[in-house]
DNA sequence: GTTTTACTTGCGAGTTTATTGCACTTATGG
DNA sequence: CCATAAGTGCAATAAACTCGCAAGTAAAAC
């Protein structure tokens, strides 16, 4: 009884969604659910490429938009000029980015919701989502001399 | 002794940074120093042409570059794959994003300190800025019928 | 006030990220 | 297996942004 569940190809998360199970859409959510962080669009193509699926930036690009419009993955920016998706249905959590070698961890825990209420009442605005980053120097970059 | 202060012209703050005071340096200055909410190079080339100064693109980026390396301006990315700029010298705070209207205020107060000491702390990252935005609707779009 | 010089700008070319139309291909249901 | 709707590749396009270089100008030196 060893190895009955060989490994899962998304084909029930994509058909869930209404989304038909191609190659590349199968190895970019293996790629999402065993990444721990947020992935771009470049990094995304040549993961593919190891794989041996060669995809057009455009399919990519269209990839991440409909995941993201049926709620699978969530688009983040870390003012870096491009986007990175992650997971959706990861809790709700932040980012620590090191400016130094680009590492990038999660935070959760962060009661941010308590400000999000005394800012709906305060300035009566609804809030719908919210954004909070870290940026700075990680624990390995403090170490290096430099 | 009515109008004794005609209106500043910014020289002081330019040169003080050892930037040369141009004419398209000014009248940014001077949007940035009236505007409440930050401005993104389209609105600068758009306002510098009202005031009939014509400035290529080019030039707007690098003087926005060169305002932010100076000190004069920190640059703010709000999730539109554009970056915005607002003086520096405002004091820390965080933004309300409509993201129906487009509008964008300003708030402070987000005791965000207390949330970096504590990551400081138990992640050993160093944070030296962070970007906190909220996104929703604001209370003009509230009350519109949609 | 004129000259000098270093700083600025305009222009053109180029990069990166991202979108779209259209013809071709493929996943899925019957 | 077939039909068809969905997905993809390719080419064109667009927006944000950068860079080198020649020409222009602010600020300092004379
Ligand atoms: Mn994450
Ligand atoms: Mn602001
Ligand atoms: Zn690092
Ligand atoms: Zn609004």
């Amino acid at each position: 009884m060893v190895n009955v569940k060989i490994q899962h190809d998304c084909k029930d998360e994509l058909n869930g969604v209404e989304l038909r199970a191609t190659p590349a859409r199968i190895a970019l959510m293996h790629l999402l659910e065993t990444t721990d962080r947020p992935v771009d669009v470049q990094t995304m193509i040549s993961f593919l490429e190891k794989k041996g699926i060669q995809a057009d930036p455009a399919t990519v690009f269209r990839i991440v938009n409909m995941f993201t419009e049926k709620g699978l993955t969530k688009q983040i920016q870390l003012q870096e000029g491009k986007s990175r998706y992650e997971l959706a249905a990861q809790n709700d959590h932040h980012h620590l980015v090191c400016t130094k070698c680009g590492d990038i961890q999660d935070i959760s825990d962060c009661n941010i919701e308590v400000l999000e209420k005394e800012i709906s009442l305060k300035k009566k605005f609804r809030v719908t989502s919210h954004s909070l980053e870290f940026f700075g120097i990680c624990n390995d970059c403090q170490k290096k001399t430099s």
